[in-house]
RNA sequence: GCCCGAGUGGCGGAAUUGGUAGACGCGUCGGACUUAAAAUCCGAUUGGUAUCUAAAUGCCAGUGCCGGUUCGAGUCCGGCCUCGGGUACCA
């Protein structure tokens, strides 16, 4: 072997770390921890693609460098295996769900191998293994001895046609995404956790993470605390009284009509018989209308009057309420007070229906809109006149708890988490049904396992697949012996995921999820990569089940995810479209002002830049320029295998992390891999002599020179904190800068070499390996101590100052190192140089800036 | 609509606390090596402009747009524009 062949080192190395289980995790806990992790993939049937490299690669090498750095490293991956990708095709295909799945994490994991990333093997988990989700159903249990499980009648997409539920995203308009067949709402038993009762601890929680703000906003805004009052409003000629929640009880006064969601109970109750026919007829529209067309076709308000009216608490006024489905039955008490004055919704709603509008809060002169919603005086409000919005808030609130009318009142707009699925390929949950009742299992018949089937649709009355399996369904209650049916909904896969990283800890354990011995060592996990995509869910019900199980003593931490860092998405390659109406080029700045243009792709010759814009070369013919996300659909998705083979591993994973910033969306190129392959290329030519295999005759036992211990020494530095900042990008082109320099070097001492090839092996593994042992050493790279820096060799001899005139460089000079602190030294020097003379000369010298080791900036006039 | 994030060469991107804008890489052009090609190596590469030409050295403009602060602004402040992402009647 003799030039560079990535094909050949990678494997050999591959093999090398798997025989010598390099990476396994160390057992003793004596010295400090780190770990690093990836967010779980399910493993698809369309294996990796170039977005999942990204994260792991940029985990890889910082469990690589924290191991260099004498940290027992935890670095684990598994398989997020149940979902409903398999399931469907067991339905189309009568291929077990167990089969398919196996397949594909086979194939993930031979890609992930492919990429030489640390992981250690042993510790794989997979959330359908029966010894993993007895876990995952022990902890369901701990949730539901903890009052936290309900059964509720939640309504769940029904498709009487398809005969199934189905998720919001496969309902489309009203119909069924497969099919086009209606789809209707329908009350159905489900599962439900609390995870509202931990709604303040999870907001709490976020304070003290090291995460991207712009994620614990988004979780904050998910949680959606909001302060305010509950208020009572009595029914006019009923015994009854409507409550509603409001942020903004200090505008009571301007409460002109209320408005009851059309699923409030209160409706049919109250609804006078001239109104009835109007009023259910707008019930039954409403019921008809998914959530999403609800939203969608907001931009008309709609509603009807009951014939009923409420007492104003506040000042005794009668007010119509209305039905309108602006008011969302699963928020607050599914009523409002309306106060039009200072909100924009009732403004347009009491606009276009001809309801009284009043001001309670002074508007700024200035102001010309129609709702108020800012800070200001309150009017028109009676003992509250004068006062400012909190103040007033407070004011009314005592009042109406005084009078009995209301009270002080919390709002969350997160609800409970609707937990079951009526699928095959999910965990089980743990209960069995007893007269009627739910039961749990018991510790000691965990796991409930799947039942065989090779039938997996659901039945004709939309029970779960697993309804069929009359032989698992009809069970008895091992405590009493009386007959028993066993839960028929299956979890959703955010179950599995919820707690695998604890499971890494310690694998094998029997005695639990987690060792508290292994979970008071690794635990929190120090870093973890992942998609923005689970910005709320994923990572919000994590944090939820590990604060139930921190309450049950099981783990020892608040938080499991101390800090997270989110990988940027990975484009496809920058496309050039140009619009052709038959035979004619359509400029793409008026593309809009044509039906049915033909969108043509274009190649990188055809079009050339002119002003901000590209057009079609010689032309002014305006094209867009852009990448666009990777999808099967347009056919730009880059696989990882074809880059490996043409490029090799190495070259991949230094490409993913030298495209730019970890956390930026970026373009995919791939003649841009060329770059990193190139510079491979130059390190092993700089060791290894091409034609004879060996070691180049320029490496040398020599001691290295001044210059090239400086050199060694900037990079080094610049690595290292790289390394430390998560700047991937620009540590590569130091390593670079490096080898540019080194290359124009006669000798290349191994003094010099051995520490470079240290730095370079968290990002380019093999080649580092192979280079090290042909340098001499026996032991693997992945423990060798990480190269220190030392300020000394940085120094340089002189120093440059640029010299500015009037903050403009005109000239630059070296001084010698013992006079680069001198302020009269450096500035004679300055005023001295040939170019800068010329201005000076030309006027009067008003000013000297002098930044020691930086600048001189004269100021002339 | 609201909330984030981002606008720097032909392209991806660099640039400590404000201190030489364009590091590093791709592409392009030129050269060396070669019978030739590939590979490799060397040089040039923001635009405009001046000194007869070249080399070399200057000058002017330039980090989405307009304005401000400062000896000095890609970086700070005010006002816009464009693109990307999230969210959607949450009272």
């Amino acid at each position: 072997m003799s030039s560079y062949k990535p094909e050949e080192i990678e494997s050999k190395w591959q093999e090398y770390w798997k025989k010598n289980k390099t990476f396994k995790t160390a057992e003793n806990h004596d010295k400090p921890k780190y770990y690093v992790l990836d967010m779980f993939p399910y493993p698809s049937g369309s294996g990796l693609h170039v977005g999942h490299p990204e994260g792991y690669t940029a985990t890889d090498i910082l469990a690589r460098y924290k191991r260099m750095n004498d940290f027992n490293v935890l670095h684990p991956i598994g398989w997020d295996a149940f979902g409903l990708p398999a399931e469907q095709y067991a339905v189309k295909t009568g291929t077990h769900p167990r089969d398919t799945t196996e397949k594909n994490i086979n194939r993930f994991r031979e890609q992930l191998k492919d990429l030489g990333f640390s992981y250690d093997w042993d510790r794989e988990v997979n959330t359908t293994d029966p010894d993993y989700y007895k876990w995952t159903q022990w902890i369901f249990l701990k949730l539901f001895d903890k009052g936290l499980a309900y059964e509720d009648d939640v309504p769940v997409n029904w498709c009487p046609e398809l005969g199934t539920v189905l998720a919001n995203e496969e309902v489309i308009d009203g119909k069924s995404e497969v099919g086009g067949h209606p789809v209707v709402k329908k009350p159905m038993r489900q599962w439900v956790l609390k995870i509202t009762e931990y709604a303040d601890r999870l907001l709490e929680g976020l304070d003290d993470l090291d995460w991207p703000e712009s994620t614990k906003k988004m979780q904050r805004d998910w949680i959606g605390k909001s302060m305010g009052a509950d208020i009572d409003f009595e029914i006019d000629g009923h015994n009854e009284e409507i409550r509603v929640f409001t942020t903004r009880p200090d505008t009571i006064f301007g409460a002109t009509y209320m408005v009851l969601a059309p699923e409030h109970d209160l409706v049919d109750k109250i609804t006078t018989e001239d109104q009835k026919d109007a009023v259910e007829e707008y019930q039954e529209e409403a019921a008809r209308k998914s959530d999403l067309e609800r939203t969608e076709l907001s931009d008309e308000k709609t509603g009807v009057f009951t014939g009923a009216y409420a007492i104003n608490p506040a000042n005794g006024e009668r007010v119509p309420i209305w039905v309108a489905d602006y008011v969302l039955a699963t928020y607050g008490t599914g009523a409002i007070m309306a106060v039009p004055g200072q909100d924009e919704r009732d403004w347009e709603f009491a606009e276009k229906f001809d309801l009284d509008i009043i001001r309670t809060v002074e508007p700024p002169e200035d102001f010309d809109g129609k709702a108020y919603t800012g800070e200001g005086k309150a009017i028109n409000s009676e003992f509250l006149n004068g006062l400012g919005v909190e103040e007033a808030k407070e004011k009314i609130i005592d009042w109406l708890e005084e009078h009995s009318a209301g009270k002080k009142a919390v709002n969350y707009k997160l609800r409970d988490w609707l937990f079951s699925r009526q699928r095959y390929w999910g965990e089980p949950f743990p209960i069995i049904h007893v007269d009627g009742e739910p039961k749990p299992v018991g510790e000691d018949n965990l796991p409930v396992t799947l039942p065989e089937m090779d039938d997996f649709e659901p039945t004709d009355d939309g029970n779960p697949p697993l309804a069929k399996a009359t032989d698992w369904v009809n069970t008895e209650d091992p405590e009493t012996g009386k007959p028993a049916k066993r839960e028929t909904n299956t979890m959703p896969q955010w179950a599995g995921s919820c707690w695998y990283y604890l499971r890494y800890c310690s694998p094998e354990f029997q005695d639990g999820p987690v060792d508290p011995e292994e979970d008071n060592y690794w635990m929190p996990v120090d870093m973890y990569v992942g998609g923005a995509e689970h910005s709320v869910l994923h990572l919000l019900y994590a944090r939820f089940w590990h604060k139930v199980l921190y309450d049950c003593g099981v783990v020892s931490t608040k938080e499991p995810f101390q800090r997270l860092v989110h990988q940027g998405m990975i484009l496809g390659e920058m496309e050039f479209t140009g619009y052709q109406k038959g035979d004619d080029w359509i400029s793409a700045n008026i593309k809009e002002d044509y039906d049915n243009l033909e969108r043509v792709k274009l190649d990188e010759e055809q079009v050339e830049k002119k002003g901000d814009d590209f057009v079609i070369k010689g032309t002014e013919i305006r094209v867009d320029a852009k990448a666009h996300k990777m999808s099967k659909s347009r056919g730009n998705v880059v696989n990882p295998d074809d880059i490996i083979d043409q490029y090799g591993a190495d070259s991949m994973r230094l490409y993913e992390m030298f495209m730019g910033p970890l956390e930026q969306v970026k373009p995919w190129s791939t003649k841009d891999v060329d770059g990193v392959y190139r510079f491979l290329g130059r390190v092993w030519r700089m060791i290894i002599n091409e034609e004879s295999g060996e070691l180049n005759e320029s490496v040398s036992e020599a001691e290295p020179s001044r210059d090239q211990l400086k050199t060694l020494h900037e990079c080094i530095q610049k690595v290292t904190n790289d390394i430390e900042d998560l700047s991937f990008n620009t540590a590569i082109s130091a390593m670079m800068i490096f080898i540019n320099e080194a290359n124009k070097w006669d000798e290349h001492p191994k003094e010099i070499l051995e520490p470079f090839i240290k730095l370079l092996s968290p990002f380019a593994p093999h080649i580092s390996e192979e280079l090290w042992h042909r340098l001499g050493n026996e032991e693997t790279i992945a423990y060798a101590d990480w190269p220190e820096f030392n300020e000394e060799y940085l120094i340089s001899d002189t120093q440059l100052y640029p010299i500015q005139v009037n903050g403009k460089v005109r000239g630059e000079i070296n001084v010698p190192r013992e006079k680069a602190k001198d302020k009269e030294y450096v500035l004679s020097e300055a005023k001295a140089e040939e170019n800068v003379k010329r201005y000076l000369d030309e006027g009067n010298l008003v000013k000297e800036i002098f930044v020691p080791e930086q600048i001189v900036n004269l100021v002339v006039k």
